[in-house]
DNA sequence: TGTTTTTGATAGTAATACTATCAAGTTATT
DNA sequence: AATAACTTGATAGTATTACTATCAAAAACA
């Protein structure tokens, strides 16, 4: 069982039966995140996507409970392959500068998924991340689905991210909160730089992913200050 | 005219008749954000709201378009006021950190509102910010609604602090973007800190508002180093 | 006082998010 | 190959939501 596989069966129970497992679940799984990308995650629904698949909605219906358990499933299956791109780039002997480095760039760009024997290219995925990853965790049941597992993988790779930034910047009190803002931030500056780009720099002078890096960068470095007489110690008095 | 009539003029297009003239319309506007902060956004609908206030349905919608409009409404009021708070905090003649300290507390605890002859508890127009403003923007209408101006309040609040920023590190390349992360990451990580604590850092050791300025000041500091070899310049290469 | 505007009361519509049912097809078992 | 078990298709139906329409009563205003 490979660490992907890890990562799938971790995310069944989200699904009332495994979608990897036949070709119709692969179809509402691969066929979902297209529609999703280009309708949005409101304007989609189980009778548009059964018509893009050519099943009756009724169908769709025995893979999955409802429409939220369906987004869950499917970023909780994002969040997990990257957990697992995270620990292997840990895992890595490089140095930590290079290791945050790879991870920036997972961050910013993502990798192309194989679903079973469906292809799921990385900037399909992305862009439904960016849109709609928030509306998983900003509801009013957060919490039950919180305790059901939903951001398991979520916040897994938050914590190694937070564990890496620990390691290269052993002061610096705030390693969770920088870890989650450098993740939102890097989906939301791409958002911003295309909808409301008068809310970020990103994604004027070089390519997106440059700036993103850059700006993420020069947030790491902050926390690397550990002498000047500025900022001796880390609690601030403005 | 005060400054605040011209927040509220700048938004009654989002009304199909000025809320703020009538009983009627405040009890909408007040009860409605009372009803939201129980109930969360999608919860809470017209007919709900219109039995919370005696009201029928329809009366609502002789106010509001739709259930979108009330929520831009709502949310380019609340950012308008911040924006006002802003302006007045920028023309003091007060330090740069010490501008910076006050917008900070403005981020991180909202003023209360006084709405014609109603007053909105801060705390209550705060949970709601927290917990949907995203959703303002998070559409596939953005960039519709990003035209007829539902968002001009937002922005001039980030631009105001990018100004900000802009003036206390003159070198720093980012400073819409970190005006932008303050404002959103402020919301989001006292929400973290509620409903999922392992993304945060925030609220564990001190009170949420104290952490939540202890880091974002950390932020801010890193923006100043303008020596030492690490960061001679801002464009890094990891 | 008469007129205009605002509200209440009620009814209705289209779309959405599901649920139920049953026959047909497919797969697994012996 | 026959039968049982399960999966899918086809269709119909329900409750709720997000609105729209209408008309009379009430309030505001001139």
């Amino acid at each position: 069982m490979s660490n992907l596989d890890i990562v799938f069966e971790s995310i069944i129970h989200f699904a009332l039966k495994d979608p990897r497992q036949t070709g119709l679940g692969r179809s509402i799984v691969k066929n979902g995140i297209y529609l999703i990308a280009e309708l949005g995650f409101e304007e989609m629904n189980f009778k548009k996507l059964g018509k893009a698949i050519g099943s009756p909605e009724a169908s769709i219906y025995r893979y999955f409970e409802n429409k939220h358990k369906y987004l869950l499933y499917i970023m909780a299956m994002y969040w997990g392959i990257i957990d697992q791109h995270c620990e292997k780039i840990i895992q890595s002997n490089k140095s930590h500068e290079e290791k945050l480095s790879s991870i920036l760039d997972l961050l910013c760009t993502s990798p192309d998924i194989s679903y079973g024997s469906e292809k799921i290219p990385g900037d399909v995925i992305y862009a439904i991340v960016i849109g709609e990853s928030v509306k998983t965790f900003m509801t009013k049941h957060v919490d039950t689905d919180n305790t059901h597992g939903a951001f398991r993988t979520l916040k897994s790779t938050t914590s190694h991210i937070a564990q890496l930034l620990s390691e290269y910047s052993p002061d610096y009190p705030f390693p969770k909160a920088l870890a989650s803002t450098i993740i939102e931030m890097s989906l939301y500056h791409r958002y911003f730089s295309e909808h409301l780009p008068s809310m970020t720099d990103i994604g004027k002078e070089q390519s997106i992913v440059d700036d993103l890096k850059q700006w993420i960068i020069g947030l790491l470095r902050a926390t690397r200050i550990t002498n000047g007489e500025e900022s001796q110690n880390f609690r601030i008095s403005l």
